[in-house]
DNA sequence: TATTGTTATACTCTATAACTATA
DNA sequence: TATAGTTATAGAGTATAACAATA
C-alpha cells in the first residue's frame, strides 16, 4: 500500500507554496506598477547575464514575443533603455537605468520582507539550511544560483 | 547599500522553483489526462476535509465556478461521484470513487518521483530539514500540513 | 431573502505563427 | 537564406456576474 499523501510531498508543497508566495510578491509589486515577470527581467539585466532580447528570452524560458511586451512596459516606466546594437542592427540591447535599479532595489526589499514572514516560525539553523537547500535546488534546475 | 540580490531571496526561489516543479508535475499528469488543480481536488476529497463544492472552493482558494468545471471533468473520468445532499438539496456532495483513488495514488507516485529528483543532490539530513521546514511553512500559510 | 451550484462572459497571461528589417 | 525583433492571433486558466433551484 502507498499511504504517502500527495499533500505531504515536496513537489506539492513547492508548487502550492510557490503560488502563494508569488501572489504575495505580486500584491506588493502593484505599488510600483510592476508584475513578477517584469521584475524578473530587471534582475536578468542587473546580473549582466544577457542583454539582447533573444538571449533574455532564452534565459527566462519565455517566448521572445513576451520579452517585447515586458520591455515595452519597462521602457514606458523609464526602467530600461532600448538601443540598437550598432554592430548588428537587428539586435536590441536593453540596459537598466538608475530608475530601473531603484525599482529593482525596492522589489528586492519587498521580497526580503516576505522572506522574514516566511522564516518567522523557523529556528535560525533551520532557516539557514532551508536557504542553502533552496539555493542548491535552484542551481540544479536552471535558476540563478547566486 | 542593499547588495542583496532578488534572485537569492527565498521568495524568488520559492516562486520560480514552484513554477518549474508544477510544470514538471503537470507534464507527468498528462498520462492520466489530469491537470494539477484536478488532482488537488482529488486530494481534498481524500483528506475528508470537505465534501460540498462550496466548501471545496473555500479550501482551495478558488472560485466556486471553477470547482464546477473541475468536478465535471473528474466525473467524466469516473474519478468522483456527484450526489445531491438529501438533507439540503442545494448541495452537491462529491466523493472519490475507486478509480479516483487509483488516479490519486498514481499522481502521488509521480510527485514522489519528482521529490527524488529534487533531493538527489542534497545530503540526507539536509533533505530531512528541508522537508520539515516546508511542512511548517505550508501549515503557516493555509496549506495542508500533514 | 439567503445560499448553493451553474452558466455566460470577460480578463490575464503567454505561446505560436506571420511579418519586417537586417545580416 | 537565416536571424532578431515585432505584431497579430489564439489558447489556457481562472474570475466575476447573472441566473436557477432550494432553503
Amino acid at each position: 500500500m502507498n499511504d504517502v499523501k500527495l499533500t505531504s510531498t515536496l513537489a506539492f508543497r513547492l508548487g502550492t507554496l510557490g503560488a502563494v508566495v508569488t501572489e504575495r510578491f505580486s500584491a506588493r509589486l502593484t505599488a510600483h506598477d510592476l508584475k513578477p515577470k517584469q521584475v524578473g527581467l530587471l534582475a536578468v539585466l542587473d546580473s549582466g547575464a544577457a542583454a539582447s532580447q533573444l538571449d533574455i528570452a532564452k534565459l527566462m524560458n519565455v517566448a521572445p514575443s513576451l520579452v517585447v511586451s515586458l520591455a515595452d512596459r519597462l521602457e514606458e516606466l523609464g526602467a530600461v533603455r532600448r538601443e540598437r546594437d550598432p554592430s548588428d542592427r537587428r539586435r536590441q540591447t536593453l540596459t537598466l537605468t538608475a530608475r530601473g535599479r531603484d525599482l529593482l532595489s525596492a522589489c528586492t526589499e519587498a521580497a526580503a520582507e516576505i522572506d522574514a514572514e516566511l522564516t518567522e516560525g523557523l529556528g535560525p539553523e533551520e532557516a539557514e539550511v532551508l536557504r542553502g537547500a533552496m539555493r542548491k535546488l535552484a542551481g540544479r534546475h536552471g535558476l540563478p544560483a547566486d
